[in-house]
DNA sequence: TTGAAAGCGCTAACAT
DNA sequence: ATGTTAGCGCTTTCAA
């Protein structure tokens, strides 16, 4: 087994030029006379370089700031969630060089978006990573970076067209199914099973509208018990908000509730605990700190668990490789729909990111 | 935010001593007087030194030999998942010069253990990652790899007499706590459950002793319906094993059985299966072939997932902070308990390691 | 258009 | 015991 690698200097050798020479011709660089460019061309073709990432890394000492444009930690828990993956990818990778920045935008104001997007351009980021929220402001967006021949990493929430880099994510269709599987399992009376959109556009939010979909084609399938099944789309800021929710849960038949949002899984909870209503199943998503309070105490029964953490690490580590050791990233990873009980909860908490 | 990293020279300069001398504490080569030792403890005490990995793999031109030893992946989908988990953790960790070795023995023949064990040796490895499957003849093989100093990683299965460099694995009573709250949930009728040890070997008894362990201690602080817990130890290799099984199932009040080990889980699932009882709740362990089978027949309701793919990448990932970083592992990394559906088992399918 | 040479941060051999 | 220095493989600057 031949175990000797290939230099540029072996290169370089055996064509009869210099390593600036190889160098140059490996990066198309230009400044290289046409017999020199064809000396180490025909070496080239001969054997089989695989240049060292390593050295390749060390030797170019470039420093790479990726910006993260996501919504504002600060003002929901569930991106504060994703923020702590930056902050671990930041320790992970500043010895490395790399510099992460934290954009955030406001939720609920597209402008903000705009114009934090604007602002991410502007500081000229080697890499972007992203969670596109608003479907319609975000394609533009990305025709700038794709211009500006900026990479991005798309997560949370996918747009196909935007033809990212690399979407990390889950499968909402299928996220949907499996609420649909625990919220139909060991039930034994017919009713009615609502599912609740807690969001300020919800009709713009193309992957809650997936989960809705995984979950109605669930019981499509699975017809014993019967279920009739509500859609209701609420604004949690509106006034008229906690009136709409209490109406809801005075219906007598209803056994279930799915929402199709983290923050808004505790929202209902905490209305649900008021009026005692133990027995309406609820399962909705992610490990916030107030929806864990609620599974706890066993008013919600399941959560699916997005782990934005991570999600925001792997962006991050994607892409690092391809700026850094030029690897291609996946156009698409897929994260395991994680189901959160009351008993593997702790389980999940003490677990890293690894 | 201070972004410049802060290098061996720097240490030196702040110090007041060489790099050499940096390099040596660091190190632990000795041949540094307490003076300067103390120097240079002072400034790393101060400042937040993180070396350079590409750099240090560059400048140490070292090739690293991590061996697995565990049982054959093509005798066993278990293990072919480990397997994938060894890959994965080659192509992350190929660029530091870390090789990974594949030694796979026999699941059937304790021999074949020993003897690979003693090749492991042989190669000579940097580490050995190893699942202990094999109690008793495990503990010299590790005896042997101390004597040799070279670390070892288990996972899998916990030998804490070994005393590994880390242990990669569940909390076995708090799985059992998993597995029966979901036997709980939505259970409205009382009856009987059964707790069904189906193993040869009872060496490991321990950790599906304390897996029953948490079942019951469940059951003690949930109390409607009133469940009678009874617990079954079978060799499936044993003549009449299906007839005491048939007996088993053959009460009315059978709500549901708990199988305590991955392999007996799809024996229980075939018989249930082949007498059509769908109304008793099944839930074992692990995605093997025959368990996701059942399980998508609906037979088996859920599976607690121990993740090998994972728990090997992660073992190879210990080892190598560990020779490369000089990174003290976790002696112990308890993994999430897992709960499989099937309506989220190909999102487990398809996702890589995370 | 070219080659020589100075790094990148770290290791390790080699003089003191 | 300590500092100096020559690499590791590649990039990039600077003369020529």
């Amino acid at each position: 087994m031949n175990t000797k690698n290939i230099r540029i200097k072996d290169i370089a050798t055996l064509a009869g030029v210099s390593t600036g020479t190889v160098d140059r011709v490996l990066h198309k660089r230009g400044r290289v006379s046409k017999a020199a460019e064809e000396k180490v061309r025909k070496i080239l073709d001969e054997i089989d370089y695989k240049p060292n990432p390593i050295a390749r890394s060390l030797g170019s000492n470039k420093k790479y700031k990726i910006i993260a444009l996501i919504p504002d930690p600060g003002q929901n828990p569930y991106w504060e969630l994703a923020n702590q993956g930056l902050i671990q990818a930041q320790t992970e990778w500043a010895r490395y060089g790399i510099q992460i920045e934290l954009f955030p935008f406001d939720m609920g104001g597209k402008e903000s978006f705009k114009k934090k997007a604007q602002e991410v351009l502007s500081a000229q980021p080697d890499g972007v990573l992203t969670a596109p929220i608003y479907y319609d402001e975000a394609l533009p967006v990305f025709n700038l970076f794709k211009n500006h021949s900026i990479p991005y990493v798309l997560f949370n929430t996918n747009i196909p067209a935007a033809h990212p880099l690399s979407f990390i994510g889950q499968d909402s269709f299928q996220s949907g199914k499996v609420a649909a599987g625990l919220m139909h399992f060991g039930q034994h009376l017919s009713g009615t099973l609502a599912v609740l959109h807690l969001d300020e556009d919800s009709h713009n939010s193309i992957h809650l509208l997936e989960k809705e979909r995984g979950f109605r084609d669930y019981f499509n399938n699975n017809g014993h018990p019967a279920f009739e099944i509500n859609e209701f789309n609420f604004n949690p800021e509106d006034a008229d908000f906690p009136g709409h929710l209490q109406h809801l849960l005075s219906d007598p038949k209803l056994r279930g509730i799915f929402v199709s949002t983290s923050r808004g899984t505790s929202l209902v909870a905490s209305c649900l605990e008021k009026q005692g209503k133990k027995d309406i199943r609820l399962i909705g998503y992610d490990m916030l700190t107030e929806n864990l309070k609620y599974l706890r105490s066993g008013t919600i029964d399941f959560l699916i668990n997005q782990n934005p953490k991570r999600q925001a690490f792997l962006g991050i580590s994607h892409l690092v490789n391809h700026l850094m050791f030029k690897e291609k990233a996946p156009d698409l990873d897929l994260f395991p729909l994680e189901v959160i009980t009351r008993q593997n909860l702790d389980s999940y908490l003490s677990s890293g990111i690894h």
